[in-house]
DNA sequence: AGGCTAGTGACAGCGACTGACACTTCACAG
DNA sequence: CTGTGAAGTGTCAGTCGCTGTCACTAGCCT
């Protein structure tokens, strides 16, 4: 989906390309802030346009709508995940393999998007879609779409198709329910570090077996918070 | 969140409270059919008001916004599913109950909604949802809204603190997760009867088991779809 | 140097939604 | 019954997201 980029930190091109990707990263920067300053539905886009100094048909030809901005560091983040998976040893059964690549793929989120958006940015434009509902629906439509995406990655790792064999969508589809949750008690909470949210991470996941074991008062609960 | 309502049959009340439920009847039913005709984008709000022969402020009082309309119907059958939870035995397990409930639900989804509008006329609208990105991720977003409402009601059947312990958190995001990717199939397979998605929901909660286990290799796959 | 074209600004227009206000009509007390 | 208040509605004007069009400027390439 951004995958033809010609390289994450692309050397200098054109005089014109470098002035395209100047007025893009400006706008984004300046998108980001203002949303987390005062709202995302209170900001419009003559203010994004002006804050830049172009003209509002100028941010709608780099961002299809207003919530594009907001989701393309999502994007970085969310490729930077699939690549850890992919990196995962096939010996890993599935929710292994996943479970380990999302917390490698917190451990490494600063270097991975560094050049664009310090990470303290990308985790309060986390916390923004969270907290606004327009943007918390589309972040979970984009989260099916991705869902997808690692279904099939799963099944191929698995040796398995996705559509004669349930299990990958539904191995994913449990995790990712998991990880939905976490995401939103760590938008809810007082702790905004990476630190937390990998550390909740951590603690759901390995909820998965007890919680769906049939009956709950032989399983011992987990204190957290 | 709609328990409110009077009675789902109010009997008769002042002229004035007949006339406005009326109207609103009108104004959703014209919307569904308009929106399956020729689409939710494609259809404006004045198309509507105008086939109810109302302005178009008088819609904007009924619906805060155009979408809701769309999940006006969405909203009973969610309520009916939840009645079915609430009314499984103490003696089921979470995932137990959670399964009979949605296949109960499916059962009687008809009786459930047909006072206000033919089965028929849900399903589609169901898929219109499915294949309509902006309706869509209001619809993922309402789920989770849903998903917590279950959650606090397996943590109540079992008398567990849905703060204090993960696990009913937990295995309704897994629960849900699966019936995601049901609903998704189910909007993109041929077969557009509530028999179809009965089908598939039992067919796909049956893989969570296998699905988690850690090796897949072992465990035998199930032909589908 | 000079033509080509990508990137931009200015402008006009649509559709979703909102606020304000005036008007009609039901409800209900007297 | 009737007068009065409030509920429900229409009209109008305005904001904001987003799109099409068109003319213009400035890198690009020969």
């Amino acid at each position: 989906m951004t995958d033809e980029r010609p390289a994450p930190a692309a050397p200098a091109a054109g005089l014109r390309e470098r002035k395209k990707r100047r007025t893009r990263d400006a706008l984004l920067r300046a998108a980001l802030l203002l949303f987390i300053a005062q709202g995302y539905e209170q900001t419009t886009v003559d203010e994004i346009a002006d804050a830049v100094d172009v003209s509002q048909r100028t941010f709608f030809r780099y961002f299809a709508n207003k919530e594009e901005a907001v989701f393309a560091v999502q994007d970085l983040v969310e490729s930077h995940f699939v690549a850890e998976l992919r990196a995962r040893p096939a010996t890993e059964g599935p929710l292994r393999a996943m479970r380990a690549a999302v917390l490698a793929a917190w451990d490494t989120v600063e270097e991975a998007l560094s050049d664009v958006v310090p990470v303290e940015l990308y985790m309060r434009s986390y916390r923004l879609i969270e907290s606004t509902p327009a943007l918390l629906a589309v972040h979970l439509r984009r989260s099916t779409e991705l869902e997808e995406r690692i279904s099939r990655l799963i099944a191929e790792r698995e040796g398995l198709d996705v559509d004669g064999d349930p299990r990958p969508r539904v191995a994913v589809a449990a995790f990712s329910g998991v990880m939905r949750v976490t995401g939103r008690l760590w938008g809810q909470g007082e702790d905004t570090s990476v630190a937390a949210i990998r550390r909740m991470t951590e603690a759901y996941l390995d909820q998965i077996g007890p919680a769906l074991a049939a009956d709950w008062r032989t399983a011992p609960p987990v204190a957290r918070t």
